[in-house]
RNA sequence: GGUACCAUGGCCGAGUGGCUAGGCAACGGUCUGCAAAACCGUCUACAGCAGUUCGAUUCUGCUUGGUACCUCCA
């Protein structure tokens, strides 16, 4: 690889140089959404940001094996691994099997995905249907002799796996600190210890999914369906599992735990974590009730919303932060990154028809952007270091427009690659305008309604002028008089 | 209670032991019949207190405030 890729690795702490274990592959594991609701704003940010990091590693060079799970069972309600599954629970409700409750929310968040310009994984395997694969795994953690029968149900031995390969290292806990705050917990007295977990429940009368197994019918726990997955796709070892901050402790200990018993080993190579995005300084989420669903987003719909707010608002939203700091959403944040990306993305479209000079000097900014925007990439996906160079280069653009300075076509190539390849092809900024079918239709209209504007200011008549420009602007289109003509964009 | 993390200008958000991102907003100017956009310019912040240092927003300690995880959550 011509350029190095640092990536902070939640396993050491620190900044690490990624080494693929194959050379220019990577495999990539992510956990995806447990589908019993619709994705919210939260949802967003991993998508994206594993997204971006998807789109960055294939520009370097590697071929990307993706990997994205739905969970559609085990997932449960409540705490101490008791409770009603998630899927099952809201089956119940809405008097729906299961797998309708699944099926809905799958498209719905596919849909989502597919507005924020998220690419579709390489692999999106679903709990229910890797079935077999859990319950063998189950097996070998437990004739490994890390896991115990009780009641029906399969527990993992935490105290005697922390003996040996110590439980905690991933998400930084020591198991005495938490023994002497271990709260008491209902539902636990099948569990030797109460930080075991689950790898096998029986199914008690009421719960819908269940599945024959050599211990009970039941249901695998839900920390497995990850090992079982990433094993069988991306094979015992791979590079890069990542996944929300919340999903550390326990979800990925626990993995981590599984894999260490029945592979010999963690797996994983680098562990990443996005953080939260939070409301009011405080975390987004289901629990809280203070979530905003995409779609409500999309709409405009949700009462915290002055305004609705495109995809890509939102997408550049999320970009201008560093993924793993957290990110507070407000109207007036969402409102900034609108105009900010709609900004990028005229610059974008201008760089494609600005006039070359042929005899104009090298700008030696052009050089000095590109290299900081890889470098910001590089450096752990330090998008918001790379979008404020990206500005640099949009100014640069605009600059040339005005006829401030010139270009010649090597520095306007340069450019156009940035936009072209960076902006679009690695942070997936995409103008949303064109997803009208109908484009040359209405580009035609316009052109129409701006030609008789034209014969208007010819004859200064103002008033006519005027109201043409303020009747399109009510329809969405804003008219821009430059010295060279007319332009217009649709809002 | 335990374990982490954070506190940056009007808002959002990077980053750094000295050269002090970027977006949005605001203000002044250029352009324009008027707008809009763009361009030029202005606005110089790092919670408080002590310490280390020639020098700290950046390191250390304390104080205050906040958040996350410890139970489901992206």
């Amino acid at each position: 690889m011509a350029r190095e890729l640092y990536l902070y690795n939640t396993l050491s702490r620190k900044k690490e140089l990624f080494k693929p274990i194959h050379p220019n592959m990577v495999g990539l594991y992510v956990c995806g959404p447990t589908v019993y609701g619709d994705a919210h704003l939260g949802h967003a940010r991993p998508g994206i940001t594993y997204d971006v990091l998807v789109r960055l590693l294939k520009h370097l060079g590697y071929k990307v094996r993706y990997v994205r799970n739905i969970t559609d069972v085990g997932h449960l309600e409540n705490d101490a691994d008791v409770g009603e599954d998630k899927i099952g629970k809201k089956a119940r409700l809405e008097q729906l099997e299961p797998m309708e409750i699944v099926q809905i929310y799958t498209l719905r968040y596919h849909d989502a995905m597919r507005r924020l310009n998220v690419a579709s994984p390489s692999i999106e395997p679903r709990a229910s249907g890797h079935i077999i694969e859990q319950i063998a795994l189950v097996q070998k953690i437990l004739d490994a002799g890390y896991a115990y029968l009780s009641n029906g149900s399969v527990y993992f031995d935490v105290k005697k796996y922390d003996k040996k390969y110590k439980y905690g290292i991933l998400s930084g806990r020591v198991i005495d600190d938490m023994l002497a705050n271990t709260r008491n917990l209902d539902g636990q007295q099948d569990k030797h210890f109460s930080y075991d977990f689950a790898l096998w429940k029986k199914a008690s009368p009421e719960h819908i999914m269940h599945w024959p197994s050599p211990w009970s019918e039941g249901f695998p726990g839900w920390h497995l369906e990850c090992s079982a997955m990433s094993e069988k796709y991306l094979g015992e070892e791979f590079d890069i599992h990542g996944g929300g901050m919340d999903l550390l402790f326990p979800h990925h200990e626990c993995e981590l735990a599984q894999n260490t018993v029945s592979r010999g080993k963690g797996g994983v190579h680098y562990w990443m974590h996005n953080n939260m995005i939070t409301i009011n300084g405080q975390k987004m989420g289901k629990s809280l009730g203070n979530f905003i669903t995409l779609e409500e987003l999309f709409n405009g719909t949700h009462k915290l919303l002055d305004q609705a707010y495109s995809p890509m608002s939102i997408r550049f939203f999320i970009l201008q932060a560093h993924y793993r700091s957290t990110l507070d959403f407000s109207n007036d944040a969402l409102q900034a990154s609108e105009k900010g990306f709609k900004r990028m993305m005229q610059a974008a479209k201008d760089i494609k028809t600005i006039i070359v000079k042929e005899d104009a000097p090298a700008i030696n900014e052009v050089a000095e952007i590109e290299k900081n925007v890889y470098d910001a990439l590089c450096d752990d996906m330090n998008t918001p270091i790379a979008l404020s160079y990206l500005f640099d280069a949009v100014k640069i653009i605009n600059s040339v427009k005005d006829k401030n300075i010139f270009i010649n076509a090597k520095d306007k190539a340069k450019l156009d690659s940035l936009m072209e390849n960076i902006v679009k092809g690695v942070l997936g900024l995409v103008d949303e305008q064109t997803e009208v079918g109908s484009e040359k239709l209405i580009d035609g209209l316009v052109e129409m309604i701006i030609d008789n504007r034209k014969e208007a200011k010819a004859n200064k008549d103002w008033a006519k002028s005027d109201k043409i420009r303020d009747d399109l602007k009510a329809i969405g289109i804003q008219i821009k008089d430059t010295k060279d003509g007319c332009e217009w964009t649709i809002e």
